[in-house]
DNA sequence: TATTTTTAAGACAAAAGAGTCCGAAACACA
DNA sequence: TGTGTTTCGGACTCTTTTGTCTTAAAAATA
């Protein structure tokens, strides 16, 4: 897999309190119902999240998380790094150590231009535009028959 | 990681059996010394591709394991394939279990996108193809700290 | 046939990733 | 102040991947 499992939870879980109303808390209970994700797994994500200012939280009665910022200002790219590094992006996909322009693995040249786009599109995307995708196109976070929304 | 470590092990155990004479058999210990893999880990990888028919093994003395064809015929995807599977390029990037064309997720077209020229490097890009530019370019198949030919 | 070299196959151990659980701290509200 | 709600932080378990070890089978050769 591309992205960890921890990773796209928390892609997903973003981009869940992305489509809520701005500056409102949610709590972690409800998007591990929501998203059909462990709940204490999703806790340990959020707080990675959290501690690198992508997400607030609050604690108590009506606390969760919110987005630390305009969901316009958040790139998956930050998600990615905070919680799966930028190993994917950078690592010689032979898993050579020294790879590099000067003692380049035979793959080099042609991953370092394969990469490229989709380093680029994590860059590029926002959160809130793909709340906004979402939304206007009716698509989904969580498997079709898993949906808690409104209790089916 | 894109590739497993078994995956990376069997490309570059692959590409080195690619760069000896053809049709001569290298035992598994040469090269597992050869590219500083561990024997037993090697040996394994390399069953499921003689299994695979993209090698073939010869047992007892000056046996080993060559390319089951050409170099120019083996291309990298179908090591890949053989070790990892195709998940990596037919998954979607946020894991989600339906995520297709009927109902996708909020990723899924420009990931369907970006992913199709990395398939591409794999599908196209044959073992004798990386053999000849190791040989050409001097480039390297192990950590350079740590290779092994004519013992330094 | 006995010995050596090599792969085959499977059991086992270690490490990493995924997921669970619990007690504590913060907060709201009565 | 006490109680319920929520995140925080760490310890723990389970699963998969990675790596090791041992024994068997096949082949060559003397």
């Amino acid at each position: 897999m591309l992205l960890s499992k921890a990773c796209i939870y928390g892609i997903r879980a973003t981009l869940y309190v992305g489509m809520q109303e701005a500056g409102k808390y949610v709590p972690i209970s409800t998007i591990a119902k929501e998203l059909d994700i462990s709940f204490h797994f999703l806790t340990k994500i959020l707080q990675i999240l959290t501690q690198n200012q992508i997400m607030v939280s609050y604690r108590g009665p009506n606390g969760g998380i919110s987005l630390a910022r305009a969901g316009s200002d958040i790139h998956l790219i930050e998600i990615i790094e905070a919680i799966d590094g930028r190993k994917v992006f950078e690592e010689c996909i032979l898993g050579m150590p020294g790879c590099g322009i000067n003692k380049p693995c035979p793959l080099h040249d042609q991953w370092a231009l394969t990469r490229k786009p989709l380093l680029t599109m994590f860059t590029t995307t926002t959160v809130a535009e793909l709340a906004t995708r979402v939304k206007r196109d009716g698509l989904r976070l969580a498997d079709v028959d898993k949906l808690v929304s409104g209790d089916r």
